[in-house]
DNA sequence: CAGTGGTCTAGACCACGAC
DNA sequence: TCGTGGTCTAGACCACTGT
């Protein structure tokens, strides 16, 4: 890395640590030291390449690795600017009343993102794929105790302040679903669509939460580079009388929302 | 892609999708469709790069991305193989009693994982940094309603079957710590070791679960490669009578844990 | 040792955004 | 138009893994 000195007092760098990890480290400590502060536009990948002596295509992994961790942001044409600390929905559970709280979700939007409510707010249904028996076809049909081809699926993204925030998979075990239902661009809730269509009451059986990369189909309807930490909540609904009856999958971008659960009263 | 025809049946490819994206969907489709099956080898990277008359650079941008997807695993000196669907540590959450049942932990692990309780696991003191009001110490400070200065911070690592499964981080309002609490390599579980430090008791304020891709020390720590998603599940507990006594904050690989909340009695 | 993936270079051309 | 990041190539060398 050229004639600059090593620096990097954490976790001492392993002899084979490569150039562009160490350039991260580099690129991070100044982040972390406010030599970059948050906002600030970093020189340009051919001024840091110049500066350490190395080939852009590295000064590039380094960058790649900082923006996957959020510690940049990337715009084409423009420049790579360090992010502000993130500022995420906060979406409301009270485990007392063991249901969600989505209607704070709009009024916790970040001011940047507010700009009242858009008109392309809302839940909309993009696509209603064959089931196939895919990984995660599978995995619903196990959730719901059924096989595979007794599934229907529809998929959805929601919109929120102008942007994709979530992408949701419904599965539920029967059908053929109503066409109008699963027209692509049908705007409403779908759960309560689908449990009309059912003539079921739903409730809750379980939600869990997990992470994942983005895979290159939610990458592309939540507009993040593939491969982005996404936000996992899925989880199945039941009749009153406990029987599954919808299994749910949503992914929402981590970096702008996430759940919290309060456990002492206001 | 040379004279390969273009597949690729959804979300037509806009014209000015990079031969690595399109790359990947067709390794993706494969991987679907059960060409590669779950545990086999893809052909190696030279390989791939005559099939596809691609440079070998170009293919390794498509298998990292299906890699961060979590579609393939890359073993080094090895091959890259279809990693079979996740199996990860359920992790009870019950919203009635406010409590995390981590006993079922170990007892979830995946069958490969298992080996009997590893002499290894539990929790680790890996360091205590100081606070010097970064991102991360900023946000624990507004948390806990304090300025950063009266903060003290303890990492640890918690390991699982042989393997660092969590990075945890906390904070608390008073200090210093008791150096024997902090030593790096202290085994214990923190948290009632923190609260007996400060002589209080401590419950659940709130717990949020987000996701993140993980930087450069998480990714050392968990040993994954930087922006591997995480599941990040954050909070504040207090004493009995509200007053914020401890943030948290834990980063557990998103591909082997996830947190499971259930509605419904058993 | 042979084969695999990991890193790095030099150079080229392209697409996008702002001016 | 210019500067930014995005893609791609050809070729080289290295580090790791299994035999």
């Amino acid at each position: 890395m050229g004639t600059n000195q090593p620096s990097s007092n954490e976790a001492a760098d392993q002899p084979n640590t490569p150039v562009y990890r160490r350039l991260a480290r580099r690129l991070q400590e100044r982040v972390d030291a406010g030599a970059y502060p948050a906002g600030a536009r970093l020189p340009s990948e051919p001024e840091l390449a110049a500066e350490f002596g190395v080939n852009r295509l590295t000064v590039r992994q380094a960058v790649a690795e900082l923006e996957r961790a959020a510690v940049v942001e990337i715009r084409r044409g423009v420049g790579t600017f360090v992010r502000p600390p993130a500022v995420r929905v906060s979406i409301t559970v009270d485990p007392r009343s063991q249901r969600f709280d989505l209607g704070s979700v709009h009024a916790a939007l970040p001011d940047g993102d507010r700009e009242g409510r858009a008109p392309g707010d809302g839940e909309f249904v993009v696509a209603a794929p064959a089931v196939t028996g895919s990984a995660e076809d599978a995995e619903a049909a196990r959730r719901l105790g059924r096989t595979a081809r007794e599934l229907s699926r529809v998929d959805s993204v929601i919109r929120l302040g102008g942007r994709a925030r979530a992408a949701c998979s419904y599965w539920v075990p029967f059908g053929p679903l109503p066409a109008e239902l699963v027209r692509p661009g049908r705007p409403g809730n779908l759960v309560p669509a689908l449990a009309r269509a059912a003539g079921v009451e739903l409730e809750y059986d379980w939600r869990a939460f997990g992470a994942v990369g983005a895979d290159l189909a939610d990458a592309e309807l939540l507009g993040v580079p593939p491969g982005t930490a996404l936000l996992v909540r899925e989880g199945v609904s039941c009749t009153p009388d406990g029987t599954p009856a919808l299994y749910v999958r949503r992914r929402i971008d981590g970096s702008s929302a996430r759940f919290v659960l309060h456990f002492r009263d206001r």
